[in-house]
DNA sequence: TATGAATGAGGTTTCATTCAT
DNA sequence: TATGAATGAAACCTCATTCAT
């Protein structure tokens, strides 16, 4: 500002300005799979920056630290998180359906390395970023007993449905299975998620004498 | 290892080794503690030694590493779940109240440290004991499935019931699980085990119409 | 405490924390050497390690990191200037000894690492010791000007003698010569704070017509 | 080196060069300024380049090396140091106004980045320049022992006044108020340099009985 | 004339581990 | 049975410097 001698005013141009984006977003994709992959603590900066075929050392042209690398990782998924689940809010679905989907959903966006590195990780989120991410946390929750509430309230579930807990329950049981599917091809992701949701929906019982 | 008491001759002393079994056994329940607490990574040998009133370098006189403590805890820790739900299997119940029990079972071992010291730091694991631990968890879910597959026999489960895919999700549920009970009071997990087990078993839409 | 389980009392044997106490001490002494010597961001462990002829991370059982001892460096050397300082205040001597006397100390501290460990590294102390530390330094100032006012109130010097200016100059005296006589023998030092303090005292006009 | 402008034929252009050099003249005050604000290893190539508002590699369009920067800030400052110094020696003055006149000068300088860059910052220069540093350097304490011994030859100083020992003194007294004045505005260096002048001509027990 | 991207050396620090006592 | 002192590897990070554009 003032005092910048610069003569062409191409810093700016948003060309380059683009492609300097890309790379940082390759340089966060690289970061969110290494830590989904290895746990915060357990990737190291190598890591990351041999999935980038660069030294640790110029990772820091991108980043701040590692730290702040995990903070944006996490606020970025955890904002794609929640993309997916208000846009499923809205459409007009059948509860059953909803479940199915937002399972789906969940466990692929799982795949793309979320809960290791938003749920799993964070304990080793600094303190002044904990309730940013608590909040995207929290608005996932929130979002799941709307759409319990919802379904309530159009007479598809029982009246005195617990939304609560049983976000609790889907969310525990979509975060649980990420050991469980994370080797299979994407393909048997769908027909995962269509068993999980039919248990949740109707339980073990069903069919049952 | 076998050498290290080569120089007393009387070793074998049934009181001395008695007494020094019980510290080793302290030792592993320190470790375990902290592996659940912190993750393995972020555990230090300070952090044990710490909670043993000892320094660092007192616990190599139990342990090998810390890698090995980590193994050690895993064993010990699997073969209680696994003992558990031996008995378990063993008692004569209908299929609902076995999963109820199971599912407390399950939750009330997991705040005891494990799915913080095996589940989650099974990417800690060195190789050669691998084999070893991926039996002990097989086992768990061999178990299950054959809590499952009794109640097909019996006619408590529908005949085309999935034992395989139930345990799975019974145990995403319960594994995902942890974040939401660890700062319940005890008497807190009863009540939440009895509301998995409940979705577990009539699913979320039972009660609707 | 409490849950220390040493069984012998030994820990605080006052043998063995003299002992240690005398390593730690040697430790701020190659510390401060090498602040003197080369600055505190030139400084680095290594250099200090070397110094003391072990490896710079076992410093680390010692300091909880470079900035603390420069800090600890910086107390400790403070602390023995005020009370050289307070010593000489006290002792009934006419002004012109006691500002040769003090010119002494100061030069022959200097030259124990004093000046670059705490006046010139300063820009390097932690904000959280800073009031700390200027404490110190304006505590030595006081005395100086202490030891002025007095002589005015004796009528050594002239009544409307600017005790505060005076001490700055002294100090600016002392604290530059530094350069000058850091390479010379120790019997030097005596010869140049007479010369020093003759001009101090005197003038450089004294004796011309 | 020579081959940089090899490209363009005419590159002796008296009009671009003097702009060149205007840059570079910029590029060199930018270095002292930061050299003296923050120390020479404290300092970055980033704080030039900032202060310039150019990135850190452009700077090297113009310097060769952030040692080679420094050299020629120490080699362009002691160069003015010593011009004052000289044109001062060359005046028709009593010793006590050279003298007054001489602080302020070199105060006034001090100010101006020279104390940190040069005498402060001597550590980091490199051995292959030493010398000619040592050389600036001496040349002015020799310009101050020649004011010195004129006044001497003069009758304005004692016979047996020891030009050699006042000059240290002197150069103490001003390079060790760096600290002293340097968040004093401007128009109080005056008063200052009058006040350190005459404790330095006088004595501080001057005007006492 | 300057940018953008990277290098690579070096710095501070942590920590599992060892070993004499 | 434990301590005290140290090791050494590896981690994160900084920064002067280079070079294609």
């Amino acid at each position: 500002m003032g005092g910048k001698a610069s003569t062409n005013g191409n810093l700016g141009s948003p060309y380059k300005a683009k492609k300097r984006d890309r790379r940082r977003d390759q340089v966060m994709e690289a970061a969110a799979a290494v830590f989904a992959e290895k746990g915060y603590h357990e990737a190291t900066t190598k890591d990351i920056a041999d999935r980038l075929g660069i030294l640790p050392g110029s990772l820091y042209y991108y980043i701040d630290s590692k730290e702040a690398a995990l903070v944006e990782v996490c606020r970025r998924h955890g904002r794609v998180f929640n993309a997916n689940l208000r846009e499923l809010l809205a459409r007009d679905l059948p509860i059953a359906d909803k479940v199915r989907e937002g399972i789906a959903l969940h466990l692929r966006n799982n795949r793309l390395d979320l809960v290791y590195s938003f749920a799993f990780s964070r304990r080793a989120l600094p303190d002044a970023v904990l309730p940013e991410m608590k909040a995207l946390s929290r608005e996932y929750q929130r979002l799941w007993e709307q759409i319990f509430r919802r379904a309530v309230a159009a007479g598809e579930l029982a009246p005195d449905f617990d939304s609560h807990v049983a976000t609790m329950a889907l969310l525990a049981l979509c975060n649980g299975a990420i050991d469980w599917y994370e080797k299979k091809p994407e393909t048997e992701i769908g027909r995962i998620a269509d068993k999980f949701a039919r248990y949740f929906l109707h339980g073990i019982l069903a069919g049952a004498r």
